[in-house]
RNA sequence: GUCCCCAUCGUCUAGUGGCCUAGGACACCAGCCUCUCACGUUGGUAACACGGGUUCAAAUCCCGUUGGGGACGCCA
């Protein structure tokens, strides 16, 4: 039997973080297993569904690298096969006509609350003589519940889930419009796209016992189900805006690499052993349903960072080179892109993400004179530095190679001659050279830079008046 | 409120009755490396929610309590 799962997100908003662990949990099952991996939008919410946020989930998809098999699937376009459905029932009279006006569901509802019952719906039509049926009200299509018994589900993540038919009620499967609910319309599709394993958020567990009716009462298969715990904030309250429940394009302007939120999005609520770092083709190879934890899991930044940091150390130096270039307008400059890749090594494991990246490699492609933090504006306007400044330059423009060791030589031999320590002439080096006080290996800068091009920057560090 | 789910260091987790004086990772603290900052490296602090059982033996099984989460729509 072929694995074949689906994400089927609504697009009422961008794919947030949880989605897009639930997208990625489903693409891996169906990855190891050599199956098929769907996308289905649920747009049957016709006025909550947007185009933009339509895009923003293809978008988002893409950027971390989650292909989906076929064409997607629009959950709206199918509305008249999931009424087909519902009349089918209805013919088979598994489902009835229900002409309950919302007043009198309201006055349900009212009614349970006050009695400290959850809402259910007492069935009033259930058996009643369609020609009972007043006119001029449009009915909706209910499913008969099972009264009795109680319905199991066996589930991927959370086991044997069961709960007693008489807390299940008569719901909605068609409304009086004619458009079918959610509960009909996931079931449908799944059943008609072939689904074998639904793996979706635990909100959803409650829900499948209720759709577990309508499996029956057609006589089909249910798909396996698995539903994951849900992403809490830090504060383990529900994620909000504030802590992360952010679209993944977020993520990719905080200057996240796909491969690192993949990473990191596979080991919050599955586990492998010991394993931390684990390769997309490595997640493939491993991941199981039975690896996927039962508790909700927090979501945590700082873990994020320091993978992000993991992944950018081991990211190609051009590619990174190029997107840096890119974020500093100079992706057009091959110049600054090659020079930018030279000094990657020792850019890279400076930053934990390639917004840093690009700030940290700044110094490296502007243009003269550059602008001083004020640590570095002060280091070169102290007395000593003053003193030295002059003298350095001329020893370093009387320099016959301009490799890293070969400067760190000259530097060391100059600051021992001065009686002073390496550090008092590499820290107004790198005043001038960077106009910071923090910055790659300042030799190492030295040479990537360029003889005349730090001759000049130390030259201009000369003008600084305090 | 009713129903359902969950509970190991601050966080993510390993652990499926003896290998547990509970392991790893992040974060934190200290040392080393060192021209700065990182990276790297060495070490450290830190957890089985609580109470009852079952068993020769329980973080692991059962019950209860407490705490967290979810579901209770003609939303998805």
């Amino acid at each position: 039997m072929t694995v074949v799962t689906r994400f089927a997100p609504s697009p009422t908003g961008f794919l947030h973080i949880g989605g897009a662990r639930t997208a990625l949990f489903n693409w891996l099952y169906a990855r190891h297993h050599g199956g098929i991996f769907h996308l289905r939008i649920e747009d049957t919410d016709r006025v909550r569904s947007t185009d933009a946020a339509i895009e923003a989930i293809i978008d988002g998809l893409k950027w971390l690298g989650l292909d989906w098999d076929g064409e997607i699937v629009y959950q709206f376009a199918r509305a008249p096969r999931h009424a087909e459905v519902a009349n089918q029932l209805l013919a088979a009279g598994k489902a009835y006509h229900c002409y309950c006006s919302p007043e009198e569901l309201d006055e349900m509802r009212k009614a349970a609350q006050a009695a400290g019952k959850p809402m259910k719906y007492d069935g009033r039509w259930r058996d009643r003589d369609p020609k009972d049926a007043p006119t001029g009200i449009k009915p909706v299509i209910r499913i008969k519940a099972p009264l009795a018994g109680e319905t199991i589900v066996v589930d991927g993540v959370q086991g044997e889930v069961r709960v007693g038919n008489e807390q299940l009620d008569d719901m909605i499967l068609l409304r009086s419009d004619g458009t079918p609910t959610y509960m009909l319309s996931v079931v449908v599709d799944d059943h008609d796209m072939n689904i074998t394993h639904v793996i979706r958020g635990d909100d959803h567990l409650t829900n499948t016992f209720r759709q577990r009716m309508i499996y029956d009462s057609m006589g089909w298969d249910a798909p396996h189900f698995s539903h994951i715990p849900l992403i809490h904030g830090p504060d383990g309250a529900k994620l909000s805006k504030r802590h992360g429940a952010l679209g993944v394009e977020a993520y990719r302007d905080m200057g996240y690499l796909p491969a690192a939120l993949r990473n990191y999005l596979l080991r919050l609520g599955w586990g492998h052993g010991d394993d931390e770092i684990i390769s997309t083709a490595q997640a493939i190879e491993w991941f199981d349903l039975g690896g996927i934890g039962r508790s909700p899991s927090r979501f945590d930044f700082a873990k994020l960072d320091n993978l992000n940091g993991h992944y950018m150390r081991q990211s190609d130096d051009t590619d990174l080179a190029k997107a840096v270039a890119d974020t500093l307008g100079k992706a057009n400059d091959a110049a600054s892109v090659a020079l930018l890749t030279r000094a990657m090594p020792g850019l890279k494991s400076r930053a934990k993400n390639l917004k840093e990246l690009a700030e940290n490699a700044g110094f490296y492609v502007q243009s003269r004179p550059l602008a001083f933090v004020e640590k570095a504006q002060a280091i070169l306007v102290a007395p000593e530095t003053v003193a030295l400044l002059p003298k350095l330059i001329e020893t370093y423009t009387a320099a016959a190679t301009w490799q890293a060791a070969a400067l760190e030589e000259t530097a060391r031999g100059f600051a021992e001659a001065a009686g002073v320590k390496l550090g008092a002439v590499a820290q107004p080096l790198r005043a001038a050279l960077t106009g910071s006080t923090q910055s790659p290996p300042i030799f190492e800068v030295m040479e990537i830079l360029g003889k005349g091009e730090a001759l000049m920057r130390l030259g201009d560090a000369l003008q600084i008046k305090g």
